[in-house]
Order: C-alpha cells, then structure tokens, then sequence
DNA sequence: TCAACGTATTGACAAGCGTCGATACGTTAG
DNA sequence: CTAACGTATCGACGCTTGTCAATACGTTGA
C-alpha cells in the first residue's frame, strides 16, 4: 500500500513501453554519441558539405587538431555507420554514408517504436 | 608546392562549410550528448511513450538505478531541452518538449546549413 | 630498392561522465 | 509543529573519452 495518498492521475500507470532490441538501441547510441561532439559535428558536415568524397587531408587542414585525433574522430564517425572510406593509393576519402543519414532521420519514430 | 603530385581530384578544393553557429551547435551537441547514452534513451522512449506527463516516480520504477541517478538524466534530458517538468505538490512529471522534438526532427538538415 | 609521404594505431594523460550514498529542500498528513 | 515522504543536489569514485606524441603500415616517386 501507498503509505500516502496521491494525486488522482499521479501514478496512474504509465503507458508500457517496448524496449528497443539492442541491437537498435546500440545503432542509436553510436550514431548520437558521434555527433554529441563538436569537433564531430563540424566534421560530419563538412563531409556531407561536399558534392563527392573528401580527402582526410583536406580535413586535417579545417581543423585545428593533431592527425591522429583527426583520424580517431573519422573512425568514430565510421564505426557509428555515418561516413564510408574509400582509398586510392596512398588517400583516403571519406563520403556521407546515405544509410546512417536515413537512420538519423527516421530517429525521431525509432524512439517511440519498434520498426519493421 | 606539394612534395609529391596527387591523383587529379584528390585535393581539387573542397567546398566551404559555413560553421554552425555556437549556439545552434551547442544545443544540437547537447541534444545528440543527452540522446546518446542507452539509460537516457530508454528514459526518453519512455517519457514519449505516454499520452500525458508521467511521475518521476514511475520513471525510477522502471529502471535499476537509484533514484539520484535517475533524477540526474532527468536534468541532462531537461538541460537538452527535450523533456519539460511540472510539478503538482510534491510530485514532479515529465513531458516531451516538442521544441526540442522538433529540432530533432530537423537535425538532419540542420547539418547542412544553417537555418533561419 | 629506398626514402618520403598519407593515414592509422598505440600508449599515456587529463578532463569529463555515470553511478552511488548522503543529505538538503519543499510539501503534506497527522 | 513535526515526522514522513518525493525529488534534487552534493561529493566522491571508477571508467570513459578527447587529445597528443611516437610509431607502425602501406604506397609511391626516384
């Protein structure tokens, strides 16, 4: 029993919510925590900014960090299914993967459900 | 002069990004920051699963998580602006910020250019 | 073959974050 | 008024994360 009274629509109780497989909800997270940083999110559009790939050392050049953190932040983006790499010789280029931009946008109904 | 010739479009200019501005990247980053931990996205789903304001404490009902720690997501949720609290008396519920849904939903765009 | 280069990986370190217990604050029942 | 309760804040503690220097890896020009 409540050991005190409450409000007449306090606890009334709440709307079951099916929990996202773990699978979806791993995506999700990835895909958040890797814009949920600035230096990322400026990344991200500049890459998306582009009308083809762009090359790691034009990106290297926009920002005002080490290579190497350049490279961890592009993995990063990658491992979270936002960008793809692809290599020519010696380069690598980095695009906008379209399906983690379609994951972004749906985001908003993947989090009130389950999707087919 | 470059050291070494490139493959022919390796570094043909890329095209400029206007930065976001710091507001409007800060609150993106704090949105995908609040979104991107597992705990919190449940915490969201389930605040938006419901039809009205749902109490707090059926929120740390539906988690293994003591009740500081739930109140502490709340906050970060609160802080990105996509949950709203009201409080009747004691008891404290918890909403969807339909501003914060929104930018969301235009999250997508929003990372290409800026907006008015 | 070899030296120079572009990119990725590794290891280290400080700062940030998630979690907890303890506690403070405000409200309400008695 | 006071005790009990719901929620928020505080302080502390590991674990994660962003950054760097050093280095490894693979490619290419000579």
């Amino acid at each position: 029993m409540s050991p005190r009274s409450r409000p007449d629509d306090c606890c009334s109780p709440p709307a079951p919510v099916e929990a996202l497989s773990e699978a979806r909800r791993e995506r999700l997270v990835a895909l958040f925590r890797a814009l949920g940083d600035p230096t990322r999110l400026e990344m991200f559009r500049l890459i998306a900014a582009q009308d083809g790939p762009i090359c790691v050392c034009d990106v290297v050049e926009r920002f005002e960090l080490r290579q190497p953190t350049i490279s961890h932040h592009l993995k990063i983006l990658r491992d979270a299914g936002l960008v793809t790499v692809s290599r020519r010789g010696v380069w690598a280029y980095y695009a906008v993967d379209p399906t983690g931009l379609e994951v972004l946008r749906r985001s908003p109904d993947l989090l009130y459900e389950e999707q087919p």
